[in-house]
DNA sequence: ACACCATGTGTACGATCGTACACATGACCT
DNA sequence: AGGTCATGTGTACGATCGTACACATGGTGT
């Protein structure tokens, strides 16, 4: 019967932030923005609830650069898909590949982007993100088109995948390569 | 100096319920769902915070009134606008029209549904509400092309519109429309 | 005319949250 | 080797929220 100190061990713990921050988009994805919290966050992290305020002034800040991560995490992994797209023939199989989750990104990922879309409406502060991030994905998409079509694109997978994210009934994979060709003017 | 009972007469107030369903909406719309509390809707409503636990069960149940009154009132303002479509060149007009608000919506009401989206994701009783309100729209789509395109269409708007409520520059009205164009075959 | 009950009103309570802060500890520099 | 300070830890506090509930009041049906 030892008394047990329970004093948890300080813990030698690097990149300490960085596990918060990936903690930070965990709880984003399942709770969403509104239910993201110190206490969640920390209990995802493994990590005492002070340990938050040490690294971060706020919740707001460290929102903020979990989704700043997120997103820049998300921007490679979106060029790479186009990586191999010769004509447009695949591109639009890497659109509709990219819409149907196979590729890098799957629907958790997506569901942050719209809640980081969401709390940019109103934290302006977020607004740098989004802003850099449409417009990385818009010069993937310019490598292949012309920048008005580009744009066109972009919005038509943002709708799509949101279609996708939302709708109980999936929409077949045909039915978006037809739509994609179509925007694109390739015949099937 | 009298005692200034202070006391709030009763008021006959009828439809309060609407009242407080809208003011839930404006809410909503100014501070998202995540910002919508009892005490403030009460505050739009101008109505005792014990009104909405009278009229509603709970908050949940109040919200799911409000995205259901909002989505059953802009349903008609939606069909409305392709009343006067006759040929694909009106649809390319009245598209366009929509995207850059000269609709019967604005930005406000695009962001309520937004936040119905992303609410729905995580409240499948809402899911009711955004399937209902897709399944509308896409059928006024299909009324001037097929099943599939008109899929495209949607999502191609969803995604203009998102992009345009979202971003701080604002995208040209001739490059929707030449967009828009481009998915339905038509020429400038 | 009158009683009843749907509706209106104010307040209180427990839960949870963001944040502050006092204290502990050991990695790192000299 | 030893002191220092960045980092780690637990707890407390005030604010706010959802909800419950006791009581007031007058429209309405009889």
């Amino acid at each position: 019967m030892t008394a047990a100190p329970a004093r948890s061990p300080r813990r030698y713990d690097p990149d300490r932030k960085n596990r918060i921050i990936a903690a930070a988009i965990d709880v984003i994805a399942e709770h969403g923005v509104a239910g993201t919290t110190h206490r969640r966050i920390a209990a995802a992290a493994d990590v005492p609830l002070g340990s938050l305020t040490y690294h971060f002034t706020g919740l707001e800040d460290l929102l903020e650069q979990a989704f700043t991560h997120h997103a820049e995490q998300m921007s490679p992994v979106y060029e790479a898909h186009f990586d191999r797209v010769r004509g447009r023939a695949d591109l639009v199989e890497a659109v509709t590949d990219l819409v149907h989750g196979d590729a890098g990104a799957d629907h958790r990922d997506w569901a942050v982007a719209y809640e980081l879309y969401l709390a940019a409406l109103r934290n302006p502060a977020l607004r740098t993100v989004t802003e850099s991030w449409m417009r990385r994905s818009r010069a993937v998409l310019e490598r292949f088109v012309d920048p008005t079509t580009a744009r066109g694109v972009d919005a038509l997978i943002e709708g799509l995948v949101m279609h996708q994210t939302l709708s109980t009934a999936a929409v077949s994979r045909t039915e978006t390569r037809t739509i994609v060709a179509g925007l694109l003017g390739v015949q099937p």
